[in-house]
DNA sequence: ACTTACGGTAAGCTAATACTTACCGTTATC
DNA sequence: GATAACGGTAAGTATTAGCTTACCGTAAGT
């Protein structure tokens, strides 16, 4: 089983995907719409966002025929928390390590 | 040419290294140390190494035969203010459509 | 000087994952 | 009800990226 924040990083880590994400800042837009402009078909921007679905960065709502994806804040929210609590851990480890000399 | 943010979002888009930057957290090590306890042999583990360096989410430093790595604030403070920016401009997006309405 | 410890790099292999084509279901429009 | 628009899914291919083995250089210890 894989935690979110582990999804989430996996999901930035590809450039289709992160290209998406970015797309998606300025609102919600339709798979089709989405898929314009991008190097890869539109099945491709599907499985795309599947992923970043799972790891909660994107939510998906049908209207009609068209399926219209925004950003989820769950997945940042999420994400932030993770870097933060990986720093700040890192630096009471640190803080230790010159108390202790 | 990849912009800083991205190298990092790469670098964090894999478990190993993910799991080296986890064992940094307590404090620098030396390489033979990371690969220990680790599913992957020592030069899997050099070339993590290199990605994250390039990444500047770790520095090194050579003492004597050993070459210790530790984290580098650089590449976290990069990467923590794109995810700053990047959803601040998809709050402010999302401000100017409700207020168009 | 010889040997051992440490770790980087190259070449080749393997496995993961991104991508395409083909197909199907659903909703809207005529 | 037939047709078109939209988009998800499956199967197969291709590309990427991670991994291993082999090798080399450098620094320390004997």
């Amino acid at each position: 089983m894989k935690t979110y924040h582990q999804q989430q990083l996996d999901a930035f880590g590809d450039v289709t995907r992160r290209a998406l994400l970015e797309r998606l800042r300025s609102g919600p837009l339709p798979v089709g719409e989405l898929a314009e402009g991008l190097p890869v078909t539109r099945p491709a921007v599907s499985q795309h966002l599947r992923v970043l679905k799972h790891a909660q960065l994107v939510r998906d709502e049908a209207r009609g025929t068209r399926r219209y994806y925004r950003l989820d804040p769950r997945g940042f929210a999420s994400l932030r928390s993770y870097l933060d609590r990986f720093w700040d851990e890192a630096l009471e480890a640190f803080k230790a390590k010159v108390e202790e000399k």
